[in-house]
DNA sequence: CGGAAGTTTCAGAAACGATTGAAAATCAGC
DNA sequence: GCTGATTTTCAATCGTTTCTGAAACTTCCG
């Protein structure tokens, strides 16, 4: 393999990947695993990852755990090869969905549960129980986190019409809104052509 | 202000908001500051948010002043009184438009930027520069980071429809889209009624 | 079985980002 | 332009998260 040009951009890729990742929230070292397989394009093991990435073993296996953990990383297996290898998601609308899935599973309803809680602490018995005086503030109060629970109850649809198989409509839609969106307001960026990705 | 019930519920909110915060790369103060605000409903000023969170005084300002950079958090005067006081956005449809809006010029633009720069540095040219045998691998790199680009592009377009004037009408679209997902897909939870929240 | 190849776990170390607190800057009113 | 109240800045410190590396485990094959 020839350590020029190529190597050199998907180096790149994986420090802007990397970097992108840790400030969404998701470690840079699993980012950067996940853009060097998804740039890469073919199956590596660890020890390509190791070697590659310059990481520890464990921590390779760690990220490529979590990949797996994700949905957008897979396992392949090789004949006449005991290792195991790990490709990417190649269909990026496929991986975003992936990830809008878990990202609401683990963090987005986890939320919503909770604040159905704190709302229930503060429900019309409790404001009621804690005297005439409060009820007002209790309102005020209540209609704010409804306000954030019906956002939220929203939120949880869209996804689930993105995420689910029959979302592949809404990736549509989300295309044509790009366009027009592209078109009419944006800073004039080359809107390019809607032709189907998948 | 008697410290049972509502205090309670709030500070309950507050943690809540903090620990989200920190999940989606937020700081948790920046995000617990924004919650106090929101909950709470009324302007308070540095001390106030000083005492009731336990941090310092160099801490409340720099979060103040970054979530009135995000524009979700205005000041307040008040009148006979130097001191200035910070009120949070209270609808939740603006919140997040604005939200959006500063993450996608944070990040996501930026990244575009890059990911255009990584993919001219393996432009036609280049590929053909680096000799015949390499075309199929620059072939599909490049093939990678187009889709990748197109993605984005795309959130782009859907972004802006959303954070603009306009987007109103997105707002609304994703209101009949999540009761649609919820009810169609979901897991049965309660839909709800579909009443404008603005 | 025994052992080689590969994978996972986890306690401690290192790196990173967040927080403090005191000093410097700003500002309103006199 | 001084004074005192308020806000901002920033180097030092602290706390959390991530990473390492070695040991434990699992799996496959002869």
């Amino acid at each position: 393999m020839q350590p020029t040009q190529l190597n050199e951009a998907q180096d790149r890729f994986v420090a802007v990947w990397g970097q992108m990742g840790s400030a969404w929230g998701i470690s840079r070292t699993m980012a950067e695993v996940h853009a060097l397989l998804y740039i890469t394009g073919e199956p590596l093991c660890t020890d390509d990852i190791m070697e590659r990435l310059r990481i520890s073993r464990g921590n390779a296996s760690m990220s490529m755990r979590a990949l797996l953990d994700w949905g957008i990383v897979e396992r392949v297996h090789r004949r006449g090869d005991r290792k195991e290898y790990f490709k990417a998601e190649s269909d990026v609308w496929a991986m975003f969905r992936a990830i809008v899935r878990e990202r609401m599973k683990r963090e987005v309803d986890p939320l919503r549960a909770q604040l159905y809680e704190i709302r229930d602490q503060t429900g019309e018995r409790a404001g009621e129980r804690a005297g005439r005086e409060q009820g007002p503030d209790f309102l005020a109060h209540n209609k704010r986190l409804d306000e954030l629970l019906r956002f939220f109850q929203t939120l949880e649809g869209v996804s689930n019409s993105f995420v689910s198989p029959a979302g592949r409509g809404l990736q549509a839609a989300a295309k044509i809104l790009g366009y027009i969106g592209g078109a009419a307001i944006g800073p004039g960026k080359d809107a390019g052509d809607t032709k189907e990705a998948g």
